[in-house]
DNA sequence: CTTGACTCTCCAACGATGGGAGGGTGCAGA
DNA sequence: TCTGCACCCTCCCATCGTTGGAGAGTCAAG
C-alpha cells in the first residue's frame, strides 16, 4: 500500500504520515525498490489507532505511551486506564477554562445594549483595573493545542 | 516605566511585550536615550486590555479588532457585541468537541477493569475498525491554541 | 571600577499541521 | 516508444503564541 492509499485508509494526511515517522512515533515504513513507502495492514491498524487517539485529544507523546501499551502484551490494564483518566482530567481542566471564558464573555455581552451607541460594557470590562472580570484566571501558564482532521 | 516593570504591571511577559510590538498589535513603545522601551500608563492600560482579551481566549487578530473598537470613540456597541458573541460561539464549539472526547474516554475507561490483567477495552476501542467510538468525530480540520499567563 | 540585574536584538525551538518547490516513478493511452 | 498525468520523494517555509538562549550594551549600587 502506498502512502496515499494509507492516508485514505487511516484518515491521516500524507504529510502527517511522514511526520509521525520522522519524529519516531511510528516505525519507518518499508520502502519499495524506488523508495516509495509501503504500508502493511498491521501498519494501517497502528495508524488508525494513532488517529483515534489524536481525535480524542491525546498528544503525540501520550500516544507513544499508548502505542507501547497497545503492543506490549504484558501491560496491565490499570496502566492504560490511568493514562486515559489522566487525560480526562486534563480535558476537563480545559473545559473548565472554556466555561469560565464563556461565562465571563456572556456576562459582559449581556450587559451590552448592542446598538449604535459607542458605550459598551464589554470594552470597559476588558479594560477594568483588576483581574479579568469577574473571576480570577488561573495563574499557571499553559499551552495546549489540538486538532481533529477528517 | 521599563519593560520589566510593564511586564509585572500587566501580566504580559517581557518576551510577549516585544512580540506584540513586532507584529503590530500595539504601537512601538517610546525609547529612552539608551534604547530601552518606556511605557506610559496609557500603554499599560492597553496592554492590560490585551492580556484580558487573551485570557478570554481571543486570538491576536481578534484583539487587534477589539483594540480598534476600544480606541475608536465612534464605534457602535453592536460591533463589539457581535465580535464577542462570535467568539462565544467558537468557544462553545470547542467545548462541544471537548465534551465529546471526554464522553468517549470516560465511556471506554468505565469498561476497563483497571487491574493487572492486560486486556483493556480502551485499547481495543482505540483500535476498532470504524470511526472513533462511539460517535463520529467532526470532519473539518481545526487548529486552536490558547494560553493564560499569570 | 566591579558586579549583578536589567535591557537590547537576533535566532531557534516547541506542537501539529499545511503548503509548495524541484525532482523522480509508475502506469495508461496514442 | 513517447507523452502525460498522478503519484511519490526530500527539502524548506509558514502558521500561532510563546519561551529560551546567546552575545552585547546599560544602569545603579557597593
Amino acid at each position: 500500500m502506498n502512502i496515499g492509499e494509507a492516508s485514505k485508509a487511516t484518515g491521516v494526511s500524507v504529510k502527517m504520515l511522514r511526520y509521525y515517522e520522522e519524529i519516531g512515533l511510528v516505525r519507518p515504513a518499508l520502502r519499495s525498490h524506488s523508495g516509495y513507502r509501503v504500508y502493511s495492514e498491521k501498519n494501517i491498524a497502528m495508524l488508525r489507532f494513532v488517529r483515534r487517539a489524536r481525535d480524542l485529544g491525546f498528544q503525540v507523546k501520550q500516544i507513544a505511551a499508548l502505542l507501547d501499551l497497545w503492543q506490549n502484551g504484558n501491560r496491565a490494564s490499570a496502566d492504560v486506564k490511568s493514562l486515559a483518566l489522566d487525560h480526562v482530567r486534563e480535558l476537563e481542566q480545559r473545559r473548565r477554562e472554556l466555561d469560565e471564558m464563556i461565562g465571563t464573555l456572556v456576562h459582559l455581552a449581556h450587559h451590552c445594549h448592542g446598538d449604535e451607541r459607542p458605550d459598551c460594557p464589554i470594552l470597559t470590562g476588558l479594560s477594568a483595573q483588576n483581574e479579568t472580570p469577574p473571576k480570577a484566571m488561573k495563574k499557571k501558564a499553559l499551552h495546549r493545542s489540538f486538532a481533529a482532521v477528517g
